[in-house]
DNA sequence: TAAAACTGCGAACACTGATCGCAGTAAAGG
DNA sequence: CCTTTACTGCGATCAGTGTTCGCAGTTTTA
């Protein structure tokens, strides 16, 4: 049996004080991971970071995954849930998804993580109930709710991708990547693609992406929120 | 210069001939990835599954990501193109998403697979040609299909991945993340929460997952492809 | 004061991906 | 034909990984 971090009590009341906290190991593992990447947060570099041995992190969690665990939902943590809502569940999630996917260009780490099927903690199950308070007044069985949730947030994922790698320039990969396609569609075996790929640069001035990104967001939401219609 | 294996001639043409080929590598490593989980696709297994040594592999692989490229395309190859085209984007789109879906629940490990922006061998390509092909009927600008594509795809491993750990029994974790979340949602300070997951098993009769899936891939596919409107 | 429960951590284990260099083999060039 | 070139297979090895164990020391409870 092996529990998620989040059943067992953070400490017990018999020994002496810990000398560090769940909050300052999940705090260095994102610092870590915001600077150079996922990989770097491993068991032996966070515990230099806190000037311990890797055994002792050990004390305070069941293992890496619990590590990961923790720095999901603190990142979680830095979504303002306080707004007041508006009462239209689709620009209340809208709203709600923008501040998403800020969170996610700030840690792009965040689609590194092994995407587990529920990585909640206190904050990630606040974050989900405010998404479904905000999606209350819509008639939906409350299966269909949490489909809505799952969409939206891979849309936030999507587009923070998207996003991020529009702006700065990518790794290596991300060159060779786009030098493999390119002259691959020129072959000419790939006529859609190549037209799909051709309209990028010139055409329309490229628009701006928080704007594409709320008109994607806007239209899928109407479309799943669309209540009563079966089909 | 990290170039993708793509890019890279498979065989030289001077001395002997290779005792294997990346076919016959990417076979091993889905074999194995199926019956074992990802994590067990190390280059020690796969070279063991060979019958050779790791260090034998990187005379095929530029690393342990080329195999995971050729796995992915390997599987992508699964996927039926030469099904004729109705001519009604969202109905061809939604089929081609069906078998890609399929695909997913073949290969539980593409879920799991590190999320690069894009890993498109010849196969994938082929995929990504068929989708824009469908899309060739809707006024849309060539980025924007793209988007479309990325959309669809996330939304089949969304739901390929609740499909299939609804089906067989998940892991301890699942089993542990349930547990955890129920009894946090009936402690009471999570009341849509607590609504949403009481209306699931009970109320009406578990919807068949394929309509749901079909229903869903529909609405959203027809608000993104929903061309002219600008807002 | 004795027992219980806890912390910190050095040492070690079984892995992982990856590199190097050497012996052997096949084709190309003269 | 023989040399050169380019390739294959692979044993040995390196640095790094997550994790476990056991011991010494510390604080609280009984």
């Amino acid at each position: 049996m092996e529990r998620l971090i989040w059943t067992r009590p953070e400490r017990g009341n018999r020994g002496p004080a810990a000398g560090h906290s769940r909050a300052e190991l999940a705090a260095v593992a994102v610092t870590l991971a915001d600077r150079s990447g996922l990989a770097a947060v491993s068991m032996r570099q966070v515990a230099a970071e806190l000037g311990t041995g890797p055994s002792s992190l050990y004390r305070y969690l069941g293992g890496r995954n619990d590590l990961l665990d923790l720095m999901a939902d603190a990142v979680a943590g830095e979504i303002d849930l306080g707004v007041p809502l508006g009462g239209d569940p689709v620009e209340d999630l809208l709203a709600l998804a923008v501040r998403a996917k800020a969170v996610h260009l700030r840690h792009p780490w965040l689609a590194e993580l092994p995407p587990e099927p529920l990585r909640l903690g206190p904050h990630g199950l606040a974050y989900l109930e405010f998404a479904l308070r905000a999606m209350a007044p819509a008639r939906l069985p409350g299966p269909a709710r949490l489909e809505v949730v799952a969409v939206v947030d891979a849309l936030v994922a999507q587009f923070a991708r998207a996003q991020r790698q529009q702006g700065a320039a990518g790794a290596d990969r991300r060159a060779a990547q786009a030098a493999y396609l390119g002259e691959t569609a020129a072959a000419g075996a790939y006529p859609h693609l190549a037209a799909a790929l051709a309209g990028a640069p010139g055409g329309d001035p490229a628009e701006d992406p928080e704007a594409l990104f709320g008109r994607t967001v806007r239209r899928v939401l109407g479309a799943l929120l669309a209540a009563g219609t079966p089909d």
